[in-house]
DNA sequence: GTCGTTGCAAAAGTTTTGCACGTTA
DNA sequence: TAACGTGCAAAACTTTTGCAACGAC
């Protein structure tokens, strides 16, 4: 809690009741809450606060590395005629996803925690980063 | 195109314009678009085609394997308080999320093609499957 | 002719935003 | 007190659904 308004120092913004709620809340979180639930049990201390704060503040906390949101594709959906084992990379800047064909990781067995879980249908990983396009306009930006 | 009338056959379906049109438009494309852009796409040749109709038929291809939709987690973001480097596995059944440490697949080198293409700065595996709670209700339901 | 499909319009669900007021630093 | 942040309400956006008309088989 000292180590929150700590964070909020360095990174200029204030403390209010409402950052600090959500904060305690989503820390003691295991079971990846979505807004509309941090919300339900945020209420429960601060009875008054609104969602869109909340939504406000989940950003803010992402934005400083706080926490980690879980989404995959900015905000919808896309299709890929592309039905084989495959993965991808995302550009964060164009949003332009590139199909990825990555034996190693196919081939490799599931760790003994998910093992015990279930069953595993499916393997799927999002790379994300900056592709040469990007990174090249980058660099003529910044002259 | 006769292929297309084949699957659509042997599931019961009818080959409509629509369909045969969404089907030739996204196994062209290339650049996962979103369920707007393939809309965008197909009225250009069939100018009279509804947005809902796009969805409705591109829900179906996925169903059939005919293609496959990128997004994470089902609708909504999920929060997580952990920003270490991790994965997770999630429930189609009941939805709950699981982290997972793997270190095998955050030591793995990134495959050639994705050097090409630019700098990467997250990789996040997602597994899809039935936790074992799930899998006993289905068995159980099964009697 | 039957029944699945479409188009329209409206709804549902999540997330964002404008604005006046309140609170933090 | 000067910004910044909040609550409210409304909007924006993606996706889904009810329903009557239409079209494939």
């Amino acid at each position: 809690m000292e180590q929150f308004r700590k964070v909020c120092r360095e990174n200029g913004i204030k403390v209010t009741p409402q950052r600090l709620e959500v904060f305690l809340e989503i820390l003691g979180a295991t079971d990846h809450p979505s807004a509309e639930e941090v919300f339900r049990r945020v209420r429960r201390k601060l009875p008054m606060i609104s969602l869109d704060t909340v939504y406000r503040t989940l950003t803010t906390f992402d934005e400083l590395g706080l926490i980690a949101t879980l989404r995959s594709l900015e905000d919808r959906s896309r299709f890929d005629p592309n039905t084989r084992e495959h993965h991808h990379v995302v550009c964060t800047g164009c949003k332009r996803v590139m199909d990825i064909f990555w034996p190693e990781i196919d081939a490799l067995s599931m760790p003994p925690q998910v093992e015990d879980w279930g069953r595993v249908e499916t393997k799927h990983v999002l790379l994300r980063g900056t592709c040469s396009t990007c990174l090249l306009k980058i660099e003529s930006e910044a002259d």
